[in-house]
DNA sequence: TTGCAGGGGTCAA
DNA sequence: TTGACCCCTGCA
């Protein structure tokens, strides 16, 4: 069936959509804007949303989404993978010179996934000074004790938990995920949150910056983190997180020189505009797997 | 085997 | 602007 220009097939595991354009699990999973989703070994993944598993991959050129209901489809996954942007238009804006000409097609397929904000906000907390492989322990690790338990292929699953099972613990209950000094980040952001104390759903009624200053009170998010959370989770899309290794990337690929953390976010927004968080992701992708910018 | 540096940042002085 | 920070990993 046809459901916002795409081919639809409701199939006996899940669902199955013909000709989907610039999708590509491995570079859209492995770009490193989200810490659930594990490679099979077929070649799919498989991770945890919105407290569902399933399994994405593609069959003979056909996006399988398993344990998928075509109503998930609609109420979930269809905004969870960004289907309703013309990714050839981004692209058309972001590539203004041979640089990111170079970057976009190196990433072709790249998705941003539209994650669900509070998972969002944890998982970038939990990334500060931290490496991919330990964010994801401690994410499987604070979903497997405070989620709630799922099952799919006779495996079990955890959803991540949500903010109220996170501030009903005590900080030595989060401590038990070996988050460190971020624990305490983790058990202030729950209460703010669970307390009323702040709003998730306020973000996406204040402009950019209003966004990301209003972010900043929350205990243990910086610029970097509010810039992750609020590209990650589909809220604004003109941000431009900047970590050590973008402003490497930028400085090598472009400024020739030692830049500020300021100056390095005016530029971008200048030369991508309203699309910069996805043109970051394809030249962060690039550089890292080029390794430049070590 | 043990020891030490340092990591996709934030906070506080 | 600078150092400490929890925990883990990589590498002498």
């Amino acid at each position: 069936m046809k459901y916002k220009g795409y081919e639809i097939n409701t199939i006996e595991e899940g669902i199955e959509i013909e000709e989907i354009r610039d999708f590509d699990p491995v570079h859209t999973f492995e770009c490193g804007q989200c810490f659930r989703w594990r490679r099979e070994p077929d070649g799919s993944y498989t991770g945890v949303v919105r407290g569902k598993v399933a399994n994405a991959g593609y069959i003979d050129g056909r996006l399988v989404i398993r344990n998928v209901t075509f109503e998930d489809f609609q109420n979930i996954w269809f905004d969870y993978f960004d289907l309703g942007r013309d990714y050839g238009l981004v692209k058309k804006a972001i590539v203004t010179d041979d640089i990111m000409k170079e970057a976009v097609e190196y990433g072709n397929g790249i998705r941003l996934l539209r994650q669900e904000p509070w998972e969002t906000l944890i998982s970038f907390i939990v990334s500060s000074n931290n490496r991919i492989p330990r964010i994801m322990k401690i994410i499987e690790d604070m979903s497997g004790y405070y989620g709630k338990e799922l099952e799919y292929d006779g495996k079990i699953f955890h959803a991540f938990p949500d903010a109220g099972s996170l501030a009903a613990c005590s900080l030595e209950q989060i401590q038990i995920c070996r988050a460190g000094y971020r624990c305490g980040y983790i058990h202030k952001a729950a209460a703010q949150i669970e307390q009323g104390a702040f709003s998730l759903k306020k973000l996406a009624e204040l402009d950019t910056d209003e966004a990301r200053k209003y972010l900043l009170q929350l205990y243990g998010v910086g610029n970097k983190v509010a810039d992750c959370m609020l590209l990650y989770s589909g809220i604004k899309y003109d941000v431009f997180p900047t970590d050590v290794w973008v402003k490497r990337v930028m400085e090598e690929l472009y400024f020739k020189r030692e830049a500020s953390f300021k100056e390095i976010q005016q530029f971008a927004a200048v030369k991508f505009g309203e699309y910069a968080g996805i043109a970051q992701q394809y030249l962060f992708y690039y550089a890292r797997e080029h390794r430049i910018g070590i």
